[in-house]
DNA sequence: ATGGTAGCCCTGCTA
């Protein structure tokens, strides 16, 4: 089975090149970020034409996720509940679904802006709330993989310069220790797991040529628990998505499973 | 050089 995440920056925008990177990339389950799509306003007759059912979440103009399949989508909830808080109340950053017998949970990790604003503060409150939510749906022995734009680089290895992001959002320790937090409660980050010294990246901003100088983030994981991540045979960075007319400033990031 | 680009609609704001 191969599952895979993109954060596509306006799904209006970049449908031709989803339905193209679908048509060579032949992923069973994709997770979107981004869509900036209502669910009303969701594409999901291009989805179903290419043998896929959707499950959009999205409420305006701004973030939306989404997940398709082609494997089945089944169980599919939206958000932390209605007993929780959302410190982005209103936005629609998580959707999540069976897909052929694995839990898979799209995420858009709000991004924060700036250290030291309410934004920053509040992306720190929502991960707390991705980690109690995730604990008290799953347990550690069951298939689920956690996959999307977390916003956060892991570590220094997944940013081209430690000095130019200093003080910035997305490398900060706190952040940082939202991921190990979710890693100590049974995630494995599998491209990272498979490929420990490469400095590859998903995130480019657009600006600056910063993708032809290789000056980029590893922001886009795919945290797997060991039910999953045992069986994963191979792991990309999808560089092509980043590539030619009108790209999204990320790009896809593949795992293949041997799955029965 | 505190720059630059893309996408949204609100020609400013968010990333």
């Amino acid at each position: 089975m191969r599952i895979a995440t993109w954060n596509v920056n306006s799904l209006k925008a970049r449908l031709p090149r989803v339905e193209e990177w679908l048509g060579y990339a032949d992923a069973d389950v994709l997770c979107l970020q981004e869509t900036k799509l209502a669910d009303k306003n969701f594409p999901t007759m291009a989805f179903s034409a290419l043998g896929y059912d959707s499950a959009p979440h999205g409420n305006n103009q701004w973030n939306g996720v989404a997940i398709v399949s082609r494997v089945g989508i089944q169980g599919v909830t939206t958000g932390f509940g209605a007993d929780t808080v959302d410190p982005y109340e209103g936005d629609a950053r998580l959707v999540a679904a069976n897909c052929g017998g694995v839990n898979v949970i799209s995420v858009y990790v709000p991004n924060g802006r700036e250290v030291g604003t309410e934004f920053y503060e509040r992306k720190l409150v929502w991960l707390d709330l991705l980690h109690d939510w995730i604990t008290v749906t799953y347990s550690p022995t069951d298939p689920v993989v956690v996959l999307g734009d977390f916003n956060v680089a892991p570590d220094d290895r997944d940013v081209w310069s430690t000095k130019t992001f200093e003080g910035s959002t997305h490398v900060t320790e706190p952040e940082r220790e939202r991921i190990r937090k979710l890693e100590e409660w049974g995630f494995v980050d599998t491209f990272r797991s498979l490929y420990p010294d490469d400095k590859l990246y998903s995130y480019w901003d657009y600006r600056r040529g910063d993708f032809h100088q290789h000056r980029g983030m590893r922001i886009d994981l795919v945290l797997a628990t060991p039910a999953v991540a045992d069986h994963v045979t191979w792991s990309v960075i999808d560089r092509n998505g980043r590539k030619g007319k009108q790209p999204s400033d990320h790009t896809p990031v593949i795992i293949d499973i041997d799955w029965p």
